[in-house]
DNA sequence: TCTGGGGTCCTAGGACCC
DNA sequence: TCTGGGGTCCTAGGACCC
């Protein structure tokens, strides 16, 4: 058995917990440079605002009914995110976590005990620790979890906790009630391609022949049948997986028109990807850059490209990545064109042992102190207080638009929360 | 005027090998 | 008129997820 936790409307929420007065008040969350909608506290959603809808578009309804706008908080919501596992790790001890606001468990090890009951347990705990409230589906599959999931965040059910029935038509009536493109792992080409053979209900689904499914559609979809129809195929995966790409990207606040401010973006890109794979011991084989003009613009010329060279050895040093991800943004930089996103990748990792190289001039050792040294610091006193001149020091011209974001409080000493 | 960022997996087709 | 069989590796593109 597994089960499903997911936070409820989760950055909305975490918005509200340190700022009170927000409860009950509709709220949205926007994307990076206050784009498009991607966050939506339950009385938003009703209003009717859509999920990753650009924000010009709803700018009225917004007003109309007084919505709270915020900036995406990553800094909070990573650290609320942090909070929740470890407090439902307090109960379960296998888990995997799926996303920033979802974790799977495995309730295997339970057997015998009343799952029902422990999942309530452990939704209520989250809620009085950390203040974030979730829901929970119980089921013998990490697809039928997911459902029942859903089942708990559009029901009444006690402590939004739902388990999926064990007797057949118990079963059958609810995957019959559930559309196909609702299914984990069905979106909506290949919902239209099912319904074009006749599949419209997860039950449906489920009575498939998995050949045929495999046939239409592929393995991964033939694997969500047969998940829907109670075996499991997939297991909870430990936190042993490692990473196979890292992406760095950011659209621009302006428009970008001089390689000055497109090489301090890449730069800087390339320093918060270095960072973080050197965060997870990971080192990386091979780095990609792509610059990107706006696509939406069709009046204006499209410049869209990106380029890869293998990094050897293996490397997370900032400087070697930053000089590699110049080097390639300017072999695909064209002047006059108005470039409006940028980002470096990185992929090819190898964590732990890293195959050193014979003919590397540089020294590996004195580039591993000096990045711990600049990674203690930033650690220390935050992040970007060290950092490579190539970054640049005004970023106003092509850094990302946040006017309206909340403090970091709970990984800031001077934006704590106050109490009068 | 304004349109997000970060991942995974699978498949088909091309290039190459003997 | 007739043009093999079997394999690997890589990449781009398409689908999905949050």
């Amino acid at each position: 058995m597994y089960a499903l936790a997911d936070c409820n409307n989760f950055y909305a929420n975490c918005e509200r917990i340190f700022e009170p007065s927000l409860t009950r008040r509709p709220i949205i969350v926007l994307s990076n440079n206050d784009g498009c909608v991607v966050a939506r506290s339950q009385e938003a959603k009703l209003l009717g605002i859509q999920m990753g809808q650009p924000v010009f578009q709803c700018r009225d309804v917004i007003k109309a009914n007084n919505i709270v706008v915020r900036s995406s908080n990553y800094a909070l919501y990573e650290d609320m995110s942090r909070r929740v596992i470890n407090s439902i790790l307090h109960y379960v001890p296998d888990v995997e976590i799926y996303s920033i606001d979802e974790v799977f468990c495995d309730l295997n090890p339970m057997a015998g005990r009343d799952l029902d009951q422990l999942c309530r347990t452990i939704r209520k705990s989250v809620l009085q620790w950390t203040g974030v409230p979730i829901s929970v589906g119980i089921g013998p599959t990490k697809t039928l979890a997911k459902l029942a999931n859903r089942i708990a965040k559009k029901g009444s059910f006690v402590d939004s906790t739902y388990s999926f029935p064990n007797k057949d038509e118990d079963r059958k009536s609810v995957l019959s009630s559930c559309p196909v493109d609702e299914v984990w792992g069905i979106g909506s080409r290949w919902s239209k391609r099912l319904n074009g053979i006749g599949i419209r209900t997860a039950l449906e689904l489920s009575l498939a022949r998995p050949e045929d499914i495999r046939r239409h559609l592929n393995a991964t979809a033939m694997q969500t049948a047969i998940e829907l129809s109670g075996i499991a195929c997939q297991g909870i995966e430990d936190g042993g997986i490692q990473r196979k790409t890292l992406v760095r990207s950011c659209s621009f606040g302006k428009v970008v028109d001089q390689w000055w401010d497109m090489s301090q973006a890449i730069a800087s890109h390339a320093v918060r990807a270095a960072e973080k794979l050197r965060g997870e011991g990971g080192a990386a084989g091979r780095i990609s850059v792509f610059i990107q003009t706006n696509r939406f613009r069709e009046d204006l010329r499209q410049h869209n490209a990106s380029a890869s060279a293998r990094l050897l050895p293996s490397t997370s040093v900032t400087p070697v990545i930053v000089e590699e991800a110049l080097r390639l943004g300017r072999q695909l930089w064209k002047p006059n064109y108005a470039y409006k996103k940028s980002g470096v990748m990185l992929s090819e990792m190898t964590f732990g042992q890293v195959q050193g190289s014979l003919f590397s001039d540089r020294n590996s050792e004195q580039d591993v102190r000096l990045m711990q040294v600049m990674d203690q610091i930033n650690m220390k006193m935050g992040s970007g207080t060290l950092y490579p001149a190539a970054q640049g020091v005004d970023r106003s011209s092509w850094s990302m638009r946040r006017s309206h974001c909340s403090p970091r409080y709970t990984t800031r000493w001077e934006e704590l929360p106050r109490t009068v």
